[in-house]
DNA sequence: GCTTGACCTTGACGTAGCGTCAACTTCTAT
DNA sequence: ATAGAAGTTGACGCTACGTCAAGGTCAAGC
């Protein structure tokens, strides 16, 4: 001992991990040993032993071992190192906002409520939307949709989303078939669409400008976009090109 | 459609998620379909749709598939979620930690240094146990030792701890073999103890109490137990007897 | 010189939660 | 009848090792 060279064992007493980590370095080429023995033992010398702290330290700061190859072999440094930083603080943040959700839901269970999903289906939780609907047609519009909704029993909502679901996925359905969107199968759905708008806006019926103008805000909100074209790429131009055509030649 | 069941497409595409994620869920029982056809194919109905949203809402609160089990089929609900509030909490602290130490890194770097563990072999860095230090020997003590310390150079620094090193070795090696603490190979190790202490004390030669107590210290305090038990369990309580018998013999 | 035990090697499975082929069967629309 | 969409069951991949398993090597004691 004390020659400046130690078996895998003695060196990972030294650094505080195992021989098993040791092996796993040299296979993933972070940290090899500084020599091999004829008989296959690794040896390491006093720069592997650095170098291994280093490896550690910066495993303890949570970086992965690509990264910390990053750190220690490549010129720039810092860069990976404030990457890392930025993926730390948006991890805090997101365990932050698990917290709070995990005691709002304790808080329910405590008082005797049910685990609940927020909608029964998902994409169209109306208030996820209250910025825009406001903006559009006003905050009367706003809070006379939101106590309609309210108003509705569980049934009720559930069924007016899965209206909703239904009609989105015969859209793209029919979109995938190749139907063109003046045909009359899809001026069909399209009807559905404006009876299902209609219901909502509670037997108001949207003029040729709103409803059409409501098909370019499914193109333009990615999250509206995001809930058509999950039954298939391109469906929400579709059915904004649908409903264009349901304005001009049965709302004119 | 509508008929109150659904093909997995469509109630993975309701709920927001992909099919292999409910054969997933499927295969390890979390989620079975409602109906499996003569085909194969799985079926779930409204049931199903419900338990899969608080599935899939109870994973965004970051529990596992085990503990999601437990908690939606578990009598005792909160307990689960009571425990991950705390491993969140736990795992945000963590975070935080090291959020400070890439920062205190990365300035480091900019300022031109080098990423360098704290000390060249762990368990030895002498500002960890500056309260024991203090308590036992005095302020005077503690500041007079770091002072020392500090002055020594790189390469100095670590001949001491590697001399440390070497010793801790070879006291858990005797012990391995069996020899008995109060034996001449044995006392010739408390020996070099002896001396290397006596450097770190720079130079004041420690009494026989004083000695022995530093002995018995290995064993009281976790982290001098742990620096001693890596090489071999047991380690720290023989190192204690060799030194105490050390103490009786050569210092009274 | 032989045994014993510590230490070394490579190889391979397991972990969490699916993503992603691959190979094959079934359903649906034309 | 046929193409294309959708379904099925495998099985590998990913992170960073932990944990056997089977077998070779070395140092110490008889």
């Amino acid at each position: 001992m004390s020659i400046e060279e130690w078996s895998i064992q003695e060196i990972a007493r030294a650094a505080g991990t195992t021989s098993r980590t040791l092996r796993h370095y040299g296979d993933v080429g972070l940290l090899a040993p500084s020599r091999v023995g004829s008989n296959g033992y690794r040896y390491y010398d006093r720069q592997s032993l650095v170098r291994l702290q280093r490896i550690l330290l910066l495993r303890e700061l949570g970086l992965g071992l690509p990264a910390i190859a990053e750190v220690l072999d490549g010129e720039r440094d810092g860069a990976a190192l404030a990457v890392h930083l930025e993926w730390l603080k948006a991890e805090r943040d997101r365990i932050e906002r698990q917290i709070a959700s995990v005691t709002t839901t304790l808080r329910k269970l405590e008082g005797g409520e049910q685990i609940m999903a927020a909608e029964a289906f998902d994409g169209f939780d109306h208030t996820q939307y209250k910025d825009e609907v406001i903006e559009r047609w006003g905050r009367d519009a706003y809070e006379r949709g939101d106590r309609w909704w309210r108003s509705l029993s569980d049934e009720d909502k559930r069924e007016f989303q899965q209206r909703q679901h239904d009609i989105a996925a015969d859209f793209a359905k029919a979109y995938r078939q190749g139907r063109s969107a003046d045909s009359d199968e899809v001026q069909a759905i399209a009807n559905r669409q404006y009876d299902w708008v209609t219901a909502g806006w509670q037997g108001k019926r949207p003029t040729a400008d709103q409803f059409s103008g409501l098909g370019q805000l499914y193109v333009d909100d990615r999250r509206f976009t995001e809930h058509y074209d999950r039954h298939g790429e391109g469906a929400a131009a579709f059915v904004r090109d649908a409903m264009a055509v349901y304005a001009e030649r049965a709302l004119r």
